[in-house]
DNA sequence: CGTGACATTGAAATGCGTCAAGATGAGTGG
DNA sequence: CCACTCATCTTGACGCATTTCAATGTCACG
């Protein structure tokens, strides 16, 4: 495909029909007629700088967004001005979908990463969706998704322990992280510790401790944000509410 | 009831267009003859009585609810074999919408009293609301207004104090419970203190012990389940991170 | 080589969970 | 009407996990 015209060509490649979470997100199940249709609607955005904010506490609904490249959090604004971590946003997850309620968005958006989005306006969607029916059944599916993340995030944070927040942060991350090509046994976080403390609802410092104990325990082993995930089996114990095992303290000879 | 054609009218009173919650729920919005289309879809299931379950987990996805009278539960079941309040539904809300993602409900519906809901199957449901513009419009808002009570539930987790979860808990329950017409100033609690409990991820002395300190406080006024909120800045102050008014311990004789 | 953001580690204070006992209230049967 | 029981709720005392405060360490970047 030795195409002339860079800029078709750009466009070519972002299609929904070319892109790489064309099974997991909007796209999935619609036929390649009706690709075109929601290809209409879906706009690519220019790329984010990390930090920059999709959108703003108190906007009005306009669209809901996809992430493609990179990982975002979502924050909500406590009335002290500090911020408060509801969710972290991986390539094929959806943001934005709190201001549906039409109140207008309950968070920020902000990328942790240089990243890139599809911005998808929610009025044409729904016209689109209302004469697509592989379209609305997805939508539906991707919305149920984006429920589910929360549902697990407050699973997160009924927990008890710090150990087991943590364990059950890692174990689910490196899932959503398989579940779009990446490994779940090796990878790089993209938000800081502070990012993971408000997120679990802890402070910054058990977070840290947290991982320590893990790397001691040979579950895991960190340095700064890359992880390694060593005893799988075991991280998924222990984020199921198990004990640590005492017995294994893996290269650990006193 | 001694009614000589008791089905006719009851269904009648039944329809959506006579219930109380019309303005609130599903119909909102939406002409008298659209109405008819939704009505033919709905369901109204017979009542349930308490602790009765409206779908269980794993049960694949075949129809949404929404609470009419009464007020559930939604429990997720941990591999303990414990439950874990995720939930609570008042007359007008939406349950089993974590099913959407397609892979079963994740958690199991449970009336807190003796209830009534009404069943929306989820494929018949689509169908109309590609039709209705207005439906989907309304459809997308009590989904929006579910991710909302979800994450209003995730705040109320990531708060570090008992007592702000507390506060936030009876506040936001008010809020809720004004917003169906009735008192977000006296009212009783439908759930026992053990699911308290376990929705704010506290032990059950903990929240027994919070009640009680915003009673000494002279903030609510709680005898079992029945609740009066005697300081109604003062609660909500608390349950946004404000710290206990010190200098005011009203009517404490010594 | 500083400087600042971020992360780890230590020591001390405390709030919450746990265990245990007591109180309350509803339902039942004498 | 009272005595009984069971479930639910409250209260007390204690230990411990987590927070808090403070110091140190690490890395990227100017």
């Amino acid at each position: 495909m030795a195409d002339p015209v860079p800029l078709d060509l750009a466009t070519l490649r972002r299609s929904c029909g070319h892109c790489s979470l064309r099974e997991l997100c909007l796209p999935a199940g619609i036929g390649v007629n009706d690709l075109a249709r929601l290809d209409e609607v879906v706009r690519r955005r220019r790329p984010l700088r990390r930090d920059e904010r999709l959108f703003h506490h108190g906007d009005a609904l306009s669209s809901i967004y996809v992430a493609r490249n990179g990982a975002f959090k979502t924050v909500s604004l406590s009335e002290g001005g500090d911020e408060r971590v509801v969710g972290f946003h991986l390539p094929g997850e959806l943001m934005g979908l709190d201001a549906l309620a039409g109140e207008g968005h309950r968070c920020e958006a902000v990328a942790l990463d240089p990243a890139e989005v599809c911005e998808v306006p929610v009025d044409e969607l729904a016209a689109v969706a209302a004469q697509l029916p592989g379209l609305q059944r997805q939508l539906m599916r991707v919305i149920g998704q984006s429920i589910s993340l929360d549902r697990d995030h407050a699973e997160m944070l009924s927990r008890r322990h710090a150990n087991e927040r943590i364990a059950l942060f890692l174990h689910g991350l490196g899932e959503r992280l398989a579940h779009i090509g990446g490994s779940a046994l090796q990878f790089r976080l993209a938000m800081s510790r502070e990012d993971i403390a408000s997120y679990l609802g802890l402070a910054i410092e058990t977070v840290s401790r947290g991982f320590t104990r893990l790397q001691d325990d040979g579950v895991i082993a960190v340095a700064g944000r890359q992880v390694e995930v060593l005893d799988p089996v075991e991280l998924a114990r222990l984020a199921h509410g198990g004990e640590p095992q005492q017995p294994q303290p893996q290269q650990r000879r006193a």
